[in-house]
DNA sequence: AATTAATTAGTGGTTTACCGCTATTTTCTA
DNA sequence: TAGAAAATAGCGGTAAACCACTAATTAATT
């Protein structure tokens, strides 16, 4: 059983240079090329490959809106992205969307078949620059830290209290704490972290890594 | 001038593998070795080392404290976490702190060299291992997309908005509609998340990369 | 011992969020 | 094209958050 291979791209060479990269594999069948969105979502409905190769730009719908759909209503099929964006934010949200692979358009053709053949067989691939990216990218958020080590114990502990959904009378109960002491915490933790509400004090804990 | 390097880790086997391993480096010397937090503490303040090899899991202090303080007070003293734990959660938390880098204790002889020298260089360092599975982290998440992808266009544009600490008004205002519009909005993003109030929905958003 | 920072608690008040309803219009989709 | 889902708007009300003060007590630090 050879697999359905399905591209999705826009520039007929990055198509063409897949179609050469996969003439020597007896395995794998390019059963469709799509150059746009619409026609895309329109074809998959007739015929699902087993593996879809998705440019991240397409001229009419964005990559994310596409996989998002696709995955909504044919969950079997699974996503490869090829991009030229290393933009590891976008790597994580075409990730976390539940696309199985995103390697870079760059690529050499080894890399590309090894992604494919690794999707195909239930794996999940990521380019070799990309995960370094990643790991850069982790000692890398280290200096948004600065502001939350000028908070104090208590606040810490009524910042993390806070992120975990709880109201000022709960946290004043929970710590033994009058309902006053709790607000006046709160309030110097929106001056100390310069945020307007709730909202930014849960982005800033996050962001931070304090919970 | 030859790298001074402290230890601390209240294993002597560890601390003994690590001499033995450095015994024919000749431009590295271990100057310390303590087996506590205080006694590091104490020490430091004589004789600040340029790697500080730190076990995570010290007797007296905790190693996410020991690091704040001393990057805290000596932040020249570069910091080589030395963990049993490859929980990933406290890697990236250590990462945050500043902290250069993050290696197991069964990591071989010449990973811990190479190591000691990256970080010593001004590199940041971490074992193979996680970061393996760091990658494998990114992939995993997105479980927590199921949630966020039955929220609709208008539900997801006020979570964002909310997320950037608008309030209900001002998102009106922006949106050109009624306060009660957002509000109702609001109110089934509760529902739909099952969060209890703005701290959960800020949670989830973020958890889940929706902005 | 003196000063500073942190923690605690209060008053009084405004704004915003939260909740449960109903109901119309628009848009999507089967 | 009928029915469902989404988007819109409203009512009345409670709970919680936000704000600007003051001030006492308790660490921490010099």
């Amino acid at each position: 059983m050879s697999l359905k291979l399905a591209i999705a791209d826009d520039h007929p060479i990055v198509a063409n240079g897949i179609l050469s990269i996969l003439r020597d594999v007896p395995d794998i069948t390019v059963t469709d090329i799509y150059n746009n969105g619409h026609s895309l979502l329109n074809g998959i409905k007739e015929r699902q490959p087993d593996v879809l190769l998705l440019d991240m730009q397409l001229p009419d719908i964005s990559g994310p809106e596409l996989a998002t759909t696709i995955l909504k209503n044919y969950p079997q099929v699974r996503i490869l992205i090829l991009s030229s964006t290393d933009v590891l934010l976008m790597v994580k949200k075409m990730l976390k969307l539940g696309c199985m692979g995103y390697i870079l358009k760059d690529s050499d053709d080894l890399t590309i078949l090894k992604a494919i053949e690794t999707v195909q067989n239930g794996g999940q691939f990521l380019s070799p620059v990309l995960q370094q990216q990643l790991v850069e990218d982790m000692f890398r958020t280290k200096k948004t830290n600065r502001k939350t080590t000028t908070l104090t114990r208590r606040e810490k502990e009524i910042l993390q209290l806070i992120v975990h959904e709880h109201t000022n009378q709960e946290i004043a109960d929970k710590l033994f704490l009058s309902l006053h002491t709790v607000e006046n915490h709160r309030i110097s933790l929106l001056h100390k972290l310069e945020v307007k509400n709730t909202a930014g004090l849960v982005k800033v804990a996050l962001e931070t890594g304090l919970v």
